[in-house]
DNA sequence: GCGTCATATTGACCTACATCAAAGACACAG
DNA sequence: CTGTGTCTTTGATGTAGGTCAATATGACGC
């Protein structure tokens, strides 16, 4: 890692690596969660490990969709793109998360590492071959879907009908909530991706965020440490202001 | 049907019906597409239909999700609310379509009749306890929950992204996909929503959404026959207008 | 240290869409 | 046929956030 090449990644087979996934520190919140040592070893047999640099692309939007991954290590940034280049991120990605999901056989959306990440990829075919023998697996992969689906609603309210400040505290809660079990100090949440990028998540310009974000400063709702991240200082506050409630 | 009261709706279990699911003529679109015959009958034994009248709330966000729904006929409008009162349409259904998706037990949303509708109605605990025997039916759910998911991702650019014209421009069009089997003439797409759920949709007023078709129809690439519905006119013009290639 | 490059901030101005307000257009009841 | 309520269309005006442009800040290499 910390390689800021952008080349193509380096890929290791499971097969090369001592115990694959038995002691895969991100199991118990990912796509291997709830299943048993067979079958995480069938699971494993399928995988391989693979690290992107910054800024590496992992799929693109309208490729064949020959493969799923999940996010081990790093972040990811998921998008859209109309032919004229404007842009909409439809998610972030942290360790613990999948993505891959594909519409006729074409990946949805292209995805992008925001800094150096490792992933898992399972050829969709065998994986699709070991979900009609592991109902586990396949429940486990349904109830991840349909909590993306959720979520997905939830981002339709913000980008519909949010103001530009109701989608920036909305966006800072949503961090809170994903980091708080990693960060030593809740209230600190790391924020990998540019300004644009935020931007382009919640339908609206660069400019537009960078000016919410320094109004929420002024009204010490939050700090802006330089080093990166963002400190909440009013939670009470972001949280209704994220709501429309004032 | 065609009764406009708004009252609870009538509820008829499916033991009492003759012959409950193995002639449903939406069977090939809906949850029950790929079951065994022995498997439809599982299913169809802890289903219920019900028909609700125009206007009636099926589901509201944040109760108790005790039922999963799949329409059978008419339309269905699910929307999310801000505090305020600001409303985000997530969807509109129709037969073959599923509802019901919650998070840690709660309705992600409400739903509402959008004209006079039935629905076969299935209680969670016991549709998930056929999950884990008919993995034809968990896969058959994986994928609708999959494909709901691309079309959420769809509707994130829209939202975010698009302008007014390409906003209703999409809409048209994927009307005229979703209704085209069913219609007799292809280019005349039924509209059986409100221009203001038309606008909650899509993130705009009742006021843009009217001022955009008015302008649709003058420029002769959409026509509005009295009695409702649109006509499509010159879908190759929408095609462009949708994506922004103008 | 200093120059370079990328990203973030700030300011001045503009426009697409919202808001406010007033007619039309139907559907239905009596 | 006429009144009433609901929904749609059209017009006049306002504004949140976009666009364009100029610094500022920071990370990194040398």
């Amino acid at each position: 890692m910390r390689s800021h090449s952008h080349t193509a990644s380096a890929v290791t087979t499971q097969s090369e690596a001592y115990s694959p996934c038995e002691n895969c520190n991100v199991a118990q919140m990912s796509l291997c969660h709830a299943l048993s040592c067979e079958e995480l070893r069938e699971l494993s047999a399928i995988s391989t490990s693979l690290e992107v640099g910054r800024g590496v692309t992992i799929i693109n939007e309208t490729d064949s969709a020959d493969y799923l991954f999940n996010v081990t290590a790093g972040s990811i940034k998921l998008f859209k793109l109309l032919p004229d280049g404007r842009r909409q991120m439809t998610g972030f990605l942290f360790p613990g998360d999948f993505l891959g999901i594909a519409m006729n056989d074409l990946y949805a959306y292209s995805a992008e590492a925001i800094e150096d990440s490792r992933l898992c990829r399972f050829p969709r075919e065998k994986l699709e071959g070991l979900l009609s023998r592991l109902p586990q697996l396949e429940n486990r992969l349904l109830n991840m879907v349909s909590h993306e689906l959720v979520l997905a609603q939830d981002q339709m309210l913000l980008l519909g009908r949010k103001t530009a400040v109701e989608k920036v505290s909305s966006f800072l809660i949503t961090l809170v909530k994903r980091g708080g079990e990693s960060s030593a100090d809740k209230h600190l949440v790391p924020l990998p991706m540019g300004r644009s990028d935020i931007g382009d998540y919640l339908g609206l310009t660069t400019e537009t965020v960078s000016r919410t974000l320094t109004n929420l400063k002024k009204q010490k709702i939050i700090a802006i440490p330089s080093g990166g991240g963002i400190e909440i200082l009013d939670q009470e506050s972001l949280n209704e202001l994220a709501e429309g409630l004032d």
